[in-house]
DNA sequence: TAAGTTTACGAAAACGTGATAGTGTTGAAA
DNA sequence: TTTCAACACTATCACGTTTTCGTAAACTTA
């Protein structure tokens, strides 16, 4: 077992000083071909690679960011992931991962760990709690320490910071008023509490599109689900006691549940029901009949965010030097389109 | 905007040497009651936290743990992380993530970046590309130098070091065994190409379990599929032609593209035609009819590969003062369970 | 009072690197 | 012969910590 060695290891063996060592590495003019050569060789032979931690240390940033997503089960932020690790990686960026559970404590005690020099910007989504709570004040510290925030998706008016996110508003009116251009009047809607920034959006864009077509809104046709537990039997009531037309859903899992529970009610999609779900992933397109879906283009999104953040990093280098920094955030917005499979009609 | 405050600036500040300042924030007893009360309020009021990277220089560890897997999208990984991430973080440790995305460049370029230093060990699945390759030498010489790493599912026998895997062999052989008992004779497979690890053995287990009950091996009744791409065509040739009681497939993406393909043909699942999969993802159990699947316990493996590398690290610490290390790695075998849903009969 | 002991702090080294600023030797120009 | 530049290298500092060792000053003891 040989341990990495190091530049003052080199420069004992070949009875040369650190500086000259480091320099011939590096290629500097100061130092004859010779010597040069004798030592490039010698490191090669013993695979020397600079240890990141002191480079890191020394130049005070680390090549590494960190995203923070609330769940890696949906299907939605994995597409995130490799978005941001696409660009991330092209840069020589690494990429932390990790994981808020939707708790706020989780989301504090990994920034603010992360914080104390292992990266050098964040990408986030919130947590359900912390978007309930409206408590930032993580985040604003960790920004006003110069650390750079990308928010995603889940974002918040109450923190001043380069964001990404889809129109939900416009791709839940979308997504219904193409129901209602198919003739379907009696759409319901499952979505989540309105603390969930998104779903509160997705739901306004939903009862906008409505409103539009001077359909009047039926609050008995709206399905909030708090937690993730037992909504089958809400979805089993709506169906047995409404006999909506249509279904729109906030995200996947509810819009497959929905398929499940039709079915088993013998109700047949789309002849009977048509169903639009959000997030374009894996169970929309295996599930059977297979569903229609807003797609959110995760890959892009991360990409932009990882992009945007990289960006600004850099921008710091130079700014830096000249002493001016540039405050102006922006907020980018993908594109969503409605991808259309086997839940509605053609 | 107040940058991050160092050690320095405090005992600057408060008018007294760097080493006792550090010593008042350790609550060292050789410092005064006074001075280090002193100190503690005035680093607690500039929330002055340790620099991590300052740290990890010294203390030659960085609290942080790679995992590499191949793929992101599939369920199986996303379990995997989660049981890393909670056990990394209980013990104080980050988790990077990285994709290799199968292949076998971006693994090597992965662990040799964050091999210098970055962190402590690997947690890693090996891609496609590498097992078909058959080399493993940025493995190995990550290794030699005295860093741990475990393997988890896709592991090889050509390299030594801690491993956790699932016994894919017996897991097939019970699920085909499942088949045999219901008096189901014709039973395909759909398995993927031989230099996938795992894949091979699943088949294996298929095989023996035929060949234990005296049922000759029909070799048209395997697929053996190279890319994820067209396989729906297969499937299909494979039903028309061959009519199988049942099917066993490696993964859940071939299994629910199967009930896909069958429920087109019109034929009855599980009336005409009973399924197991690989993998108890969200697809497995949102899919109509809901996929019976043999469960992998993501969660637990990655949480066992977690242990196994945090108590190899930990116990180097205590070894390296001795001089003496345990390189006697271990392989540990996490069980299976079939989980009964609708496309198999009860 | 002299000697020893405790108290309370500071200096310096170390982790590994890279940049800046020196330094001694050689050779060439004046 | 003196002066100065070029060459080829070395010393030192800085990044932010922790830790070991050293040392004044105060206090205790004989």
């Amino acid at each position: 077992m040989k341990k990495k060695i190091t530049l003052k290891q080199i420069a004992r063996e070949l009875d040369v000083s650190i500086s000259t060592v480091s320099k011939s590495l590096r290629n500097s003019l100061e130092i004859s071909e010779d010597t040069r050569q004798k030592v490039q060789a010698f490191a090669k032979f013993y695979n020397y690679k600079p240890n990141n931690i002191a480079l890191s240390l020394k130049n005070r940033k680390t090549k590494t960011i960190c995203i923070i997503i609330p769940e890696i089960i949906h299907h939605f932020f994995t597409t995130i992931i490799s978005g941001v690790e696409q660009i991330a990686n092209e840069n020589g960026y690494n990429v932390i991962i990790c994981l808020s559970d939707e708790s706020f404590d989780k989301e504090v005690i990994n920034m603010e760990m992360l914080a104390n020099g292992n990266i050098d910007g964040f990408i986030m989504s919130l947590s359900k709690e912390t978007q309930q709570k409206k408590d930032f004040h993580h985040i604003t510290e960790v920004i006003n320490q110069g650390m750079p925030v990308v928010m995603f998706d889940r974002v918040t008016n109450d923190i001043l910071c380069d964001k990404v996110i889809i129109n939900d508003h416009l791709a839940a009116f979308n997504a219904t008023q193409f129901f209602i251009d198919k003739g379907l009047k009696k759409i319901a809607l499952i979505t989540t509490v309105d603390y969930v920034s998104v779903g509160k959006l997705r739901t306004e864009g939903y009862i906008n599109a409505l409103k539009n077509n001077d359909i009047k809104v039926d609050e008995s046709l709206i399905i909030r689900i708090e937690d993730t537990e037992h909504y089958e039997d809400s979805i089993e009531q709506l169906l047995k006691t409404k006999s909506p037309e249509a279904i729109f859903a906030v995200n996947e899992l509810f819009a497959v549940t929905a398929i499940k529970v039709a079915t088993r009610l013998g109700i047949k999609i789309p002849e009977e029901l048509s169903i639009i779900g959000f997030t374009d992933g894996l169970i929309s397109k295996y599930s059977s009949p297979s569903i229609t879906t807003v797609g959110q283009e995760g890959v892009k999104m991360g990409a932009k965010a990882a992009k945007m953040l990289i960006d600004r990093l850099e921008a710091e280098d130079i700014e830096n030097k000249e002493g001016e920094i540039d405050e102006h955030y922006r907020t980018e917005v993908i594109e969503t389109e409605l991808v259309e499979r086997e839940s509605t009609k053609s």
